[in-house]
DNA sequence: AATCTATTAATTGTATACAATTTACTGGTT
DNA sequence: AACCAGTAAATTGTATACAATTAATAGATT
């Protein structure tokens, strides 16, 4: 058997490409709140009847990255301050617990711990060469395969909605510029873990959501908001 | 305006039927763990496309309660002993999260807490007349009424998951037969809650837990097995 | 010129047609 | 009788056709 796999076995895959296409532009924030997702043209993008599209857009719609209006069609999720709060807190709820159960098993996943490695290392390049949207997507990789290894396969799902959807939150109302701060809290995160110190991770992943959260202005105050957001839509980046 | 819903406009509400409807009968255990899922079927008893048929099967698959088996169609999933293990662990995890929040708000839905008493005398009257399903699924339902209480839609969505996925478990490994215990702990749990005590809320909570988990034979050893799984597949239930 | 209305174009939502694959069945062989 | 190959039927996976809806455009009216 040379080539087992048909024309239609690679169908998952294909899938797979076209959400994680998606799926990078929204956390490497080229994909902006509010996009229109036009179906016919992913489709020649991708070169996928809208039947696949379609798939891949009710999947984002389903983790709340992506929104359907009906007869409209699909668009990249706004969050607004009330949604943001709640993921906020869904979020910090799922890290802790990840990073706890990463800790209590660090001793029996020893050698996983170098593909974070590995990630917080492409962190510091792409940060030096101030690729600002591939830092942001490698900051959130680190994320979940921290969840990856906490070995909860739900949690882990339910981490990969929340961490584009915490993208789109920075996107819209993220007032201070972002410091590299986050990559050495990232290096000091992974030590904890590593040691098994659950009591230290914890508190460290604290922290890093905290000073995620303080760059943000969620109080309403308009004069924080990102003029983008400010000023209304943004222009399509889907056309063909 | 007397009837500005076209045809299109049901679509949602039509889906979001048949969703309700498989969802209820597997929270029912009408449908059984392994059942495929006939897309021809299926679209006849609800008078459908495939294509219907299909994104509800997606979105089942998506929550983890169907599973696609490439060319051969969706089944309602099979949780094994260690997916079981890991849907359990998140879900004490989201419960205790859910009614750490309902707690915090309670005094500010006071108002919102009369379904969660209709859900319980509902249960009492199902358990009395032995409808065992219709209580099983009743249960089931408050728990998701009290995710929709914390105000944290992300979360309640997530549990919305975990909770068909209990009851696959349960279908698959429950040993001994369930008392009705539950309900009292709903109604001592629903009183802690009124009072705002998270503390005593989240042991109940717990408790509550640990008694579905303790009716479960997740060790593995067959002799506790349900006796339906050792000895194979079930009869398809959904064919015309 | 601005606003409203009618018409056209563009887009989504659903059903259907067809291709690829699996399953069931039949007949032959050991 | 059990087993295997080959064929037919059933089923899924994808693309496409068509209907319903929305968006865009042009023309008329104030």
């Amino acid at each position: 058997m040379v080539e087992p796999k048909s024309s239609r076995q690679k169908s998952k895959t294909q899938d797979q490409h076209i959400y994680e296409e998606i799926f990078d532009a929204i956390l490497e924030q080229r994909l902006w709140p509010g996009t229109r997702l036009k179906e016919e043209s992913l489709g020649e993008i991708f070169g996928v009847s809208r039947t696949i599209i379609r798939r891949t857009l009710s999947r984002l719609a389903h983790e709340r990255v992506a929104v359907f209006e009906p007869n409209r069609g699909a668009f990249v999720a706004e969050p607004d301050v009330s949604d943001a709060r709640q993921i906020l807190d869904a979020r910090r709820l799922m890290e802790l617990a990840i990073v706890e159960r990463v800790a209590a098993r660090a001793s029996s996943i020893k050698g996983e711990f170098k593909k974070l490695y590995d990630l917080i290392e492409q962190e510091h390049k792409s940060s030096a060469a101030a690729d600002r949207g591939t830092a942001i997507r490698l900051s959130g990789e680190f994320h979940l395969e921290l969840a990856r290894l906490s070995g909860n396969k739900p949690l882990e799902d339910f981490l990969r909605s929340l961490v584009p959807q915490t993208s789109l939150i920075i996107a819209l109302y993220q007032s201070k510029e972002g410091s590299s701060c986050a990559i050495d809290e990232h290096s000091r995160l992974l030590d904890a873990l590593k040691l098994g110190d659950a009591q230290e991770a914890k508190r460290l992943m604290g922290e890093h959501l905290d000073h995620i959260e303080e760059r943000l202005a969620l109080d309403g105050s308009p004069g924080n908001r990102n003029l983008a957001k400010v000023f209304g839509r943004q222009v399509e980046k889907t056309g063909s």
